[in-house]
RNA sequence: GCGCCUAUAGCUCAACCGGACAGAGCAUCGGAUUUCUAAUCCGAGGGUUGCAGGUUCAAGUCCUGCUAGGCGUACCA
């Protein structure tokens, strides 16, 4: 519902409470926030109020008696100019708000004068915003885990660059630390294995096909001569990155920026940060390593920054990283972690606090697991053993569309099942062809119309009054949702409800279509049709392209 | 031990700040196409929201306890 018809529905209520309080009926002390809610079944209406509910204790009246007085007063508001048409009291007190067909008709001219740019709104107000995510250390392919923090990463960044932030995406990732250490002792292994030469394979090294792949193009390119585990590392990062790079692209994701945690050490910034936390005494020396005092900012406990070695842990570079963000001018940070992560939220947030930026200025995203599966029978994943899926196996099995829409069709916080076969399926049962289909039909329609000398003009000239199915104002309905759709999937950082609104949306298309013919005998009912149809299909291609999925005119 | 997450229809999942009879899809059963794409639509059945208490006009949602699963609790990343 568009902010313009709730706040004049507000505004009826707080005219027929100031009524009520006129003529004595009630006496309000405060008046808490109206609240309005679109109902779940559609014989509640268009909107509904609880406020008679929420007064009720207040006023010393029972909440039926509140709403009714408060009902017949809007009542009495009502012209035929107003954009409501009856107000209900049902239930345990709900005002239940009817409004006119004309109420909603606004959205096509919206939809016709703003196309791809539907949807936007200014709730990010410009300001700059990060999206950290995949940041998956060069040390194998990316993986289907990998693939579903790609997918939802870049379509949060998608909707909060549409709700107005300015929007950067960015990989961050270890080049330097023991894992890179393992993956060049375990392709140097492999090329001296090549090489016939008797090797230890490292005991905790990557077994992966595309070691040895690795390996064999090292001896391809750079002959038999290759020396130091660290050359290994750095040609194995090289390659790997390549590999990476291309699938994200095939995946449709481009990051603005890569960050190695190795530039904060080469830029002094490690050295900086740990001063600067010393100069806010944060730290202290134990048992001869050095201490961040995260319980002070609501960690569980304190956390080691520099060990009694010497060397710092990961959490050095970490808070170095993010003051570095905030140093860049970001205000807003959004870090896309994995589930075995999730003890960094406390130390993370902590140190953010300590540098003096505001906790909740950096929101860290767990997103769960997936599990793959075909048909019935579960896939067995380890990195380590080399015996996992790829991100790049699910391209090609199943095309980057179906993957992503079913990354991004469960919540943040639940476990995903990916089932390959079902995705693969040109299926009804697979829900990304239900929404394109919907987008292919209407294309399909606009040609017949083409073809068949079919003209249509703009909303203005046009009688949208003829729209008086159930079927076309469920539509309407539905179109007037999208930019609150969007927003709240900024504002709950879940993309989730833009799936699940898009295959809603289809379904009134879908449900429409069945029951009515766009083009008919009757020209002025064509012209009206022709234009809540494409308004469907700018809304469809709206929703797609911030999916990241494609819109296509033929299926 | 302590902490976080999860538990909703046979299956996979929803449910906006606590709101009305807990919703979809799949699966099952029954129906719809001489007409713009049947990858579609319509209808039916299916529930003690893990268990036990509590708060309230109102609880899937908040609080307490319990059960089951996942993860964290490293001078590993």
């Amino acid at each position: 519902m568009s902010e313009d018809i709730r706040e004049a529905i507000a505004v009826l209520i707080k005219k027929g409470l100031n009524k009520a309080e006129e003529k004595g009926e009630m006496k309000l002390e405060h008046l808490p926030s109206i609240h309005l809610e679109i109902p779940s079944l559609e014989e509640q209406g268009d909107l509904a109020s609880n406020i008679a509910l929420r007064i009720s204790s207040q006023v010393k009246l029972p909440p039926r008696k509140v709403a009714e007085c408060i009902a017949n007063h809007i009542e009495s508001l009502i012209s035929p100019a107003s954009i409501l048409s009856r107000v209900e009291v049902a239930g345990p007190g709900f005002l239940n708000f009817f409004l006119k067909p004309e109420a909603f008709y606004p959205v096509l001219d919206r939809l016709e004068k703003e196309g791809t740019d539907y949807g936007k709104s200014n709730l990010g107000q410009g300001k700059k915003i990060l999206v950290e995510f995949v940041s998956a250390n060069p040390t194998g392919p990316l993986t289907v885990a990998h693939g579903r923090h790609a997918a939802v990463g870049d379509v949060l960044a998608n909707i909060l660059d549409m709700v107005g932030y300015k929007v950067q995406r960015e990989y961050y990732y270890n080049d330097a630390g023991k894992q890179m250490e393992i993956l060049g002792k375990s392709v140097e292994a492999r090329y001296r294995r090549i090489l016939g030469e008797e090797t230890v394979f490292p005991e905790d090294g990557y077994k992966g096909k595309y070691i040895a792949d690795i390996a064999r193009e090292i001896l391809n390119e750079h002959g038999r001569n290759v020396k130091g585990t660290a050359t290994f590392r750095r040609l194995s990062e090289e390659k790997i990155f390549e590999g990476i790079k291309k699938d994200l692209a095939d995946f449709g994701v481009k990051f603005d920026n890569r960050v190695k945690e190795g530039s904060l050490y080469e830029n002094g910034e490690v050295e900086e940060v740990i001063k600067e936390l010393e100069r806010k005494s944060v730290l202290y020396e134990k048992e001869g390593a050095l201490w961040f005092r995260s319980s002070s900012f609501g960690d569980e406990k304190d956390r080691v920054i520099k060990k009694s070695s010497g060397q710092f842990t990961y959490l050095a570079p970490d808070i170095a990283y993010h003051r570095n963000k905030y140093k860049r001018g970001f205000h807003q940070l959004i870090n896309i972690l994995g589930p075995d992560h999730h003890g960094y939220i406390g130390r993370l947030q902590a140190a953010v606090e300590a540098l003096g930026y505001d906790k909740e200025s950096l929101k860290i995203i767990i997103l769960q697991l997936v599990s793959l599966y075909r048909g019935k029978e579960k896939l067995r994943m380890s990195t380590r053993s080399g015996d996992f899926v790829t991100l790049r196996q699910i391209i090609d099995e199943v095309g980057k569309d179906a993957a992503r829409f079913f990354f991004l069709m469960r919540g943040t916080n639940s476990h995903l099942n990916f089932d390959l076969k079902l995705a693969r399926e040109e299926s009804p049962e697979n829900p990304v062809y239900y929404v394109q289909y919907a987008h292919a039909r209407i294309c399909s329609i606009l040609n017949f119309a083409a073809e068949g000398g079919i003209k249509f003009g703009g909303v203005g000239e046009t009688d949208l009054s003829l729209l008086k199915e159930e079927e076309e104002l469920r539509i309407i309905k539905k179109l007037l949702q999208f930019p609150e759709v969007v927003e709240t999937c900024a504002r709950t950082l879940e993309p989730q409800g833009l799936t699940a609104y898009l295959r809603d949306l289809a379904g009134c298309f879908h449900n429409f279509y069945n029951k009515c013919r766009v083009i008919s005998e009757d020209c002025n009912l064509n012209s009206a049709r022709l234009i809540l149809v494409k308004g469907v299909k700018t809304t469809l291609q709206n929703g797609l392209h911030l999916l990241g999925i494609s819109a296509p005119e033929k299926m």
